[in-house]
DNA sequence: CTAAACCTTCACGTTGACGTGAAGGTCAAG
DNA sequence: CTTGACCTTCACGTCAACGTGAAGGTTTAG
């Protein structure tokens, strides 16, 4: 598939899957026209990314894991145990996130019960 | 207590105190001289800007929060029920990232535990 | 009185993940 | 054979929360 069928079936863009190859997430082959050929597991890989994105890993940390993130999401198998650390690393600092944002939603709630649970009757 | 002070107390630099007042979400007086001064109540506003902030929340969405979170962190009394839907909004927002966050966060506990899992021992 | 350590207001620099044209090549349809 | 929808590579723009001097006034300690 070509770049605007990928960026539809992953939910992005062109420049974004572009992005992605500059900063060695994806390698896709070359037509003799020059334009990116990407294979269908190449969709997997992008939605992997943008979760691992939006978990507030940079790219080149994404870089360094997703060697190891298997085309089968389900399957797992071969680990790059020299990453562990990486891993790790990363792990505590989506725990400490959830935590923040656990504390920040605290205090919303105690807003959002404070103000309408002391007399708001209609 | 002035600037330089008040940033060591909230643990920030007087730089983002000018920021934070340049966003409008803080009012300090001032001195003759020009000089910014803030009553010890500020440590635990500036402390709320940071919560939120590490929420996700800019500083727009805060300036609307803040005027509803009292002094006292604990009491929460009058609240403004105009800002519920804000408040609403912010909360969903919290709460889905935390959903991103714990399924990235499963991505790498399955690496994590798909190649030391396999035979190590010690 | 002077030096250190504050403070003030500009105003440009940084970082990351892209957005947004610009200028031009490629390809299937009519 | 030309229109239009793709694609390519630069390369500058964006946004948010500050960092980092620059140039100068203020306050405090000796």
């Amino acid at each position: 598939m070509r770049i605007s069928e990928l960026a539809r079936e992953a939910g992005t863009t062109p420049r974004a899957l572009r992005y992605y190859e500059e900063q060695g997430l994806l390698r896709p082959a070359r037509l003799a026209s020059g334009y990116r050929h990407y294979d269908p597991q190449a969709v997997g890989t992008v939605r992997h990314i943008q979760l691992l994105l939006s978990a507030g890993l940079n790219t080149a940390a994404i870089a360094e894991i997703l060697p190891c993130i298997p085309d089968d999401v389900t399957v797992l198998a071969p680990t790059c145990p020299e990453l562990l650390d990486a891993l790790a690393v990363e792990r505590t600092r989506i725990t400490t996130s959830m935590d923040r944002l656990a504390a920040a939603r605290d205090v919303l709630d105690r807003l959002i019960q404070a103000g309408p649970a002391a007399g708001d009757r209609s």
